[in-house]
This record gives structure tokens, C-alpha cells and sequence, in this order.
DNA sequence: CAAAGTCATGGAATCCCTTCCATGTTCCGG
DNA sequence: CCGGAACATGGAAGGGATTCCATGACTTTG
């Protein structure tokens, strides 16, 4: 049994081809009895249009590409889903690609679908369109940044400055020391995120507004073995003073704090008391373990950014827009 | 500037667009001299055929579909990899639909993509192949299954049970009370693997040839809050017998060992002493952190799975085939 | 009630490719 | 040196959609 096709439809209800598609994309007006019936028609034939003859038509492909850095996290789970939620609402497909490191970039830009097959595309953590210009991509598409500001294309952004300093305003209400551990983030001139960066702007500007210090940072690249080497420093670091407890720590990231309260456990400390972590991104895990922890609305930052790279593909053509998303501080016994 | 077409290449090479279709498929010979110049022409211009003219045209799309289930681990990370190289080499694109959920499946089943886009489609862990067919997807394409074994279609697994039998004869010769830690496997009558119940077969049949026994099994969901909570409950349970040490504990997943490295040091118990552990993966960690653990070739798995896959496009007909890999066991310090 | 718009609609032209057929060339043996 | 097979090649015919133009059916208005 071949798939139907536009004609099919057509002559099932009894109509043009031109009526038919001006029904799939509610283009000028159809008379609601025609409309009707050709629905009827799709729906008996069970009849998909093809994506694949309708971008050859000059049309679109409803397809969007979505470049994400490495899917290892709870975070880019969240974020997909925000924009697959969008997008299918607005009967756009996804065409995923995972950015695991360089070559796989490289990988991309050579590949055909990168280049043709989307209608617009979204680039989440890594502005990576000067990589995209410099290639001269054939097809100069739509693009939405996600988890990234800038200022020359639309994007939808977390604050982590706002993050940042939540998260030192209310360390600074703690007893003892205060400590820091940060993501290591250049991982290559390309991948940078500047994420990591605001969140400690932000946790020094509360921290210097209450009138306190950090005693000392710390930085692990963003993989559960750094993180628990790192743990291990700093606690043998804290243990190695004289009045090293109480003592508090930000780990800007669940994955740093999780390793830290592994290790302060480990050493017979308690938590809350002996030792108060703060984390960010409120993982799975965070509530179960009591974490203390900045939680992101991330599925809306997703779908925000769907939105906004939609009403370009409907036409808008406006000046760049930034939609901006804040975290909010969850506390628990961690702390 | 607009993307040239075929019909630039030939105008620009002096040559029919025939002629150009045939040198961009190698289809029936081309006078070397014209190869070239077309070869040239194409060069001069930057021209890349439009996939989607081609599809529509009756060829192939050269583009892959894959179903991978959570991305969350190094595992798909690794046999992504291996799929992209082997399609790579033969200019395949590959489409990649991360299967986190079954209402993804359900997005991904009414999508247009996954039934029009692709020329092949390779499933990962889970047989999906049974919806598929329920489900009538319009496009009947070759399939591979990758990580899974059938003997319906052609498929490309890891040998669990010889991992599993490694992993118990190893642990056979192992002094103390044996433990294993299986993983949850069925999320949903769909999402169902094999390979955890294969590397349990395979241990139990190792300990029995050995004239060992298990002394206690624990199961636990595949993340690491529930890792380490299975850790703490088995290592309680250990110390509250009589003479609960020394013990092995083969744990069928690399998270799995690490929880039960980590609560064993919070106990301050010595690892390949007091507790010996097993685990099954080789992340990228366990070297660092000296966990015995069982290696898999998944690159290699991977990559097997395309060339099956690109077989079958380039038109074999035979009986489904099967590739084997086998893990073999890498002794650290953990045991 | 006729003229002039509106509204709906059918269908040809178009998009970029592959494939097939027909035409033209080259090469071989007799 | 010629006839026919084998080889090369140009170009038309699809393939499934969109879009635009022309046409016919209704309204509206003076």
C-alpha cells in the first residue's frame, strides 16, 4: 500500500490539490464545508504530508535543529524537553544534535542536514554563530540562543548572576568560614559558557555588599571523579586549620556539592553544622539528600526560546530579544 | 547568494545534469575526464546535493534514524560514536532521537521524521520493533538493532552472559560472602532489556560450576540516589552478621560499585580486603578510581551495527545476522 | 439590475533531484 | 573499412508538495 499523497487526498474529497494544501497551512481563507471535507479525506487516507517535498517546494521542512552540549545532565533533559513541548505544539519535529566535543562539531557543519534541513536553530550553553558565519552556512537560518546571552541574536537565558548572588547573600547569613568551588569552563576557545563565571560575579557582589570573604576557591571541570578529588582537597584544606569548622561552601554546581557531601560523610562531619554546602541546579537527587540548592525553571527557559525562534519562522522581524529566567534558593538540611 | 543546484554544477562544467547525478552516485561509468571537471565544477561552486530533492526524487535521503534510550550515560555516548564514524565513512547523516520516555516514543511515532526522513533506522537497547509494525509506520526501512539481540532482524550485542560468567568466576576465586546488585530493568512493558537478566544467568552459572553461591541479591533503579541507598542497605545488612567480612559484591553497573566504594569508605573499610568489588562497564573513572570491572567493546558494537545497517542499503537480502561482542574483565584494585 | 468587487477554488508552474530513454561516440572483430 | 556492441551523455519525465494566476460564483452597491 504506497502512502498517500496530496493528489490522493484531492480527488478522495473531491477537490484540488491547491484546497488541500491551503488547508494544511491555513493559508487564505477555505470555505468551512470544503474544509471539512478535505480533513475528512486526510483523515481516512491517513495522510502525512512530506516533509521532504514541501521544503523542495520552496516551503518549510517543520523541522529544527537543536546543537546541545553534552546530554550527560538532568539539566539539558529538562531543557529538551521545554522545547520539544513547544515545538510540537507548533507541529515543528526536532532534529537533535549532541555536541560531545569539537570533531563532532566539525562533523555537523560538514553534514548536509545541519545545513538544509531545518527551518531555524537553536544552539543551547555555546554561541557557536561565529563558527556558523565563518563557514558561510549555505542557508542563513533563524537562530535562537538557549542558556546563552548575547546580544546580536534572540536568546533565552538564565540569571545566573542572580543565581550567584542568592546563593552568597545567604551563605553570608551563615556561621564560619566560607569556601567556593567552580566549574572549570573553557574547555576549547569555542566551547565557552560564561554560566559559571556570573554565577560567582554574583556570588562575590553579595558577599562583598554583606561584608564577608571567601577564604578560599576551588575548580573542577564538570565530571563526578574531579569532583570528589576536589571534595577530598578541600576538606583535607578546612581539616588542616586551626578553626576550620564550622565552615560553609558554595559548589556552583549539584554534581561539586554532591561530591562534597559524600566526602564531609566520609569524614564524620555533619551537615548543616559541622559543614553547610550550598548547590545549584536542584537535581533529581537534591530533595532526597537535603541539598541546599538554587533550582532553575529550565523547562521554561526552553520553551521560551521554541517560542521565540517560532514567531521568527512566523515572520517577525524585530530587533534581537533576550528572555531572561531566574533561579530561586531552596533550603534545606544541607545547610 | 543562492545555494547552486545541480543544474549550476552542470551549466558551470559544460555537461548535462544528468551527467552530474551520475558522478555525484557513482552510478554508471563517466568518462574520467568528465568526472573531473564535473569533480571541479562542484568544487568551484561549494555545491552540495539538497537531500531532500533527493528523497523526493526516489533516491535515498542519506540520513539515519537513531533510537537511543537516556543519554545520560558514557555508554551511549561511546556507541554513538561508533554509529557515527561507520556512517560518516559512508556519507550517511545520522538523526538522533533521544528516547527518554514512552511519551517521547508516542512524539516520535507521530512524527514526520522518523517516518519519512530516514533510509534506516537503528534502535538501541530497547526492540521497538514490535509498536513499529503495530503502529504501521508508512515507511517499512531496514533496521538494526544495536545493544539488543533478536533473531528477527539484524542486530549487533554485547554477550552479558559471557560478562556475567566472567564476573562470577572471577568472584568465584574470591575469598568471603558473595553479594550481587542487579539493576531494575523493566520501566514499562515497552522499555525492556535483557542485559542485566543475562549478566545475572551468566554469574549464577559461573558461582554453581564453582560450587559458590550468592549469599544475598539487591536490586536497584539505574540512578545514583537509588545506587547509593542499595549500597547503604547492603553493606547494613553485612555488617550485622556474625562474620559479614570479608565480602565480595559483583554489581552489574558501574554507578552501582561506585556507591558501594563510596559507602565502604564511610564505613572505613579497606576495598580488596574487607570488601571486594566487581563492577561491569569501565567508565571512564573506574581506571582513576581502581575498580575491577568488566571492559565492553561499544565503539566497536557501534560501529558492527552500521555496517550491518549500510549492508542492508546497499541491498543485501539475506537472513537477519547477528554480531557478538564480548567484555572481558580488567582486575584493579578494588578487588 | 448591472457593474464591480470578494471569495473560493482548480490547476499549471515550480522547487531540486534521480532515472530512464534516446541519441551519439567509440571500439572491436571480420 | 564497416556493422554492431558497448560506452557516454543530454535531457525529459517524474516525484510530492507550494504558490500564483485565472476563472467562476456570490455579494455588494449605486
Amino acid at each position: 500500500m504506497k502512502t498517500p499523497t496530496i493528489q490522493d487526498v484531492a480527488q478522495h474529497a473531491g477537490v484540488g490539490v491547491g484546497t488541500v494544501s491551503r488547508v494544511l497551512n491555513n493559508h487564505t481563507a477555505v470555505k468551512p464545508a470544503t474544509r471539512e471535507t478535505v480533513l475528512k479525506a486526510i483523515a481516512d487516507l491517513n495522510y502525512t504530508p512530506n516533509p521532504h517535498a514541501r521544503r523542495i517546494a520552496g516551503g518549510k521542512s517543520y523541522t529544527i535543529s537543536v546543537l546541545l552540549p553534552v546530554l550527560t545532565t538532568e539539566f539539558y533533559a529538562r531543557l529538551l524537553n521545554g522545547l520539544e513541548n513547544a515545538f510540537q505544539e507548533a507541529r515543528y519535529d526536532l532534529a537533535i544534535f549532541p555536541l560531545l566535543d569539537r570533531s563532532r562539531l566539525e562533523r555537523y557543519l560538514a553534514s548536509h542536514t545541519l545545513a538544509y534541513q531545518a527551518d531555524g536553530l537553536v544552539m543551547a550553553t555555546y554561541n557557536l554563530t561565529k563558527v556558523f558565519h565563518e563557514r558561510r552556512l549555505q542557508t542563513r537560518q533563524p537562530t535562537v540562543l538557549v542558556d546563552a546571552y548575547t546580544d546580536d541574536s534572540d536568546c533565552s537565558y538564565m540569571d545566573n548572576l542572580t543565581g550567584g548572588t542568592l546563593a552568597g547573600a545567604y551563605a553570608a547569613t551563615l556561621p564560619g568560614t566560607l569556601y567556593a568551588v567552580w566549574v572549570e569552563t573553557e574547555l576549547d576557545q569555542l566551547f565557552t559558557t560564561r554560566v559559571f563565571e556570573e554565577r560567582r560575579t554574583g556570588f562575590h557582589a553579595a558577599l562583598e555588599q554583606a561584608g564577608r570573604r571567601v577564604e578560599a576557591e576551588y575548580t573542577a571541570s564538570f565530571d563526578t571523579l574531579a569532583a570528589r578529588n576536589t571534595a577530598t582537597a578541600l576538606l583535607d584544606d578546612v581539616a588542616a586549620k586551626a578553626n576550620g569548622f564550622p565552615c560553609t561552601v558554595f559548589a556552583s554546581a549539584d554534581l561539586l556539592a554532591g561530591a562534597l557531601m559524600d566526602e564531609a560523610r566520609v569524614r564524620g562531619l555533619t551537615l548543616g553544622q559541622d559543614v553547610r554546602i550550598i548547590g545549584f541546579d536542584d537535581q533529581p537527587w537534591a530533595a532526597a539528600r537535603g541539598l541546599t540548592t538554587l533550582h532553575q525553571p529550565v523547562e521554561a527557559m526552553g520553551y521560551e526560546a521554541a517560542q521565540l525562534l517560532l514567531s521568527r519562522l512566523g515572520g517577525y522581524r524585530g530587533p534581537p530579544r533576550a528572555s531572561r529566567f531566574e533561579p530561586h534558593l531552596i533550603v534545606r538540611d544541607s545547610s
